[in-house]
DNA sequence: TTAGCTGCAAAGTATTTGCATGAAC
DNA sequence: GTTCATGCAAATACTTTGCAGCTAA
């Protein structure tokens, strides 16, 4: 049985047929997780949540990424309180913490079927995509230590067609960024 | 033909057989490899490479590191030649960029086989492991794509049996940090 | 009523950059 | 001689922390 978001699940959510619990990441299961450890539920809290639950698919927050969005739906949550509560909610098991090629950590729903990452080291384009044999892998992996597993992240560290076409092995400038450089992400499903 | 570092090969290097050049990494490489570019070989670079090639396997230095290993051996780099060397080396993919828990990043050559990280994120220890299956879904996927790939790294979020056994999913005080904190890192092969 | 939480401001840590001097080619 | 690299110091980016007042339980 795969337990890779175990924390909020209640008693009855422990068969394997409820791998993947409806209740997950909801309000109340969040209340039920903070309390549980002696935390409290505050609105602030259920707020950042709620911009998680609501974030589409495949999409990923920075802090301030997440600050700025609480700003524009006129909350006002103290960039502190945004840097807090990912944390928090990270070592809950609640948010996947990313590591791209950007500088700052990126965060975004811990669900089932994690998927993994394809950065250009030249030009920081990332390709998502998916793989069960690394979810396998991993969990393996982690079990045989002993461990719990929370998330498992591939990433690929490559060199763009772009820039291979501009002889990256060669003659590249110092300097040059490929074209694609100010797009943000693409999607890609599991081949 | 896996091509994960190809940069400093010549042109004999090129068939199959050679898939790892005896050259790689050595400074006469890394004199080629740099001038292709426009790039100089200064001592300050040949001095670090040598950092790298000397540091047993499985180790990984930070930038704070490196410096701190330079200024023992007597050696005068300014920290900043160690960002842009670090930096620059990771471009050419002679290195390969770790990012651990520790809140910055980590450096090690870019060799063949790369290993793979368990890092518990309530205490920070991490576990190293091996499995070629990886880097053969890796090697696809970037294939897949038309990317070519440098590196990969499948990184497992943990939480060690010491957690667990504490109460991690219930009553885990905050704060808490298991006696291993304190610990660095544990090699392990490939099962 | 008693912790725990938030917001603000200040501090801390990691990394980057401008510029004058020095080194590689 | 020209161009690139280094070292220093200053700047930037990201994140954490102390503390007083606020809020959940």
């Amino acid at each position: 049985m795969f337990h890779a978001f175990p924390n909020i699940m209640t008693d009855q959510d422990q068969d394997s047929s409820a791998r993947i619990p409806l209740s997950l990441h909801s309000v109340s299961s969040l209340k039920a997780s903070l309390h549980q450890r002696g935390f409290r539920l505050t609105t602030q809290r259920q707020t950042i949540l709620h911009i998680f639950q609501t974030l589409p698919q495949g999409n990923h927050l920075s802090a301030e990424d997440l600050h700025d969005r609480l700003r524009q739906q006129g909350e006002r949550i103290s960039l502190s309180t945004v840097y807090r509560t990912l944390h928090l909610m990270a070592q809950m098991g609640l948010l996947r913490e990313l590591e791209l090629a950007e500088g700052h950590k990126h965060y975004e729903l811990n669900l089932p079927s994690p998927h993994h990452h394809l950065v250009c080291i030249q030009c920081n384009q990332t390709i998502e995509f998916a793989n069960d044999q690394i979810f396998q892998v991993s969990y393996k992996q982690a079990q045989a230590h002993g461990y719990h597993m929370l998330d498992c992240q591939l990433t690929l560290h490559v060199i763009c067609p772009e820039a291979m076409h501009q002889g990256w092995h060669t003659t590249l400038p110092r300097g040059w960024i490929c074209d694609r450089a100010a797009q943000k992400s693409y999607i890609d499903q599991e081949d």
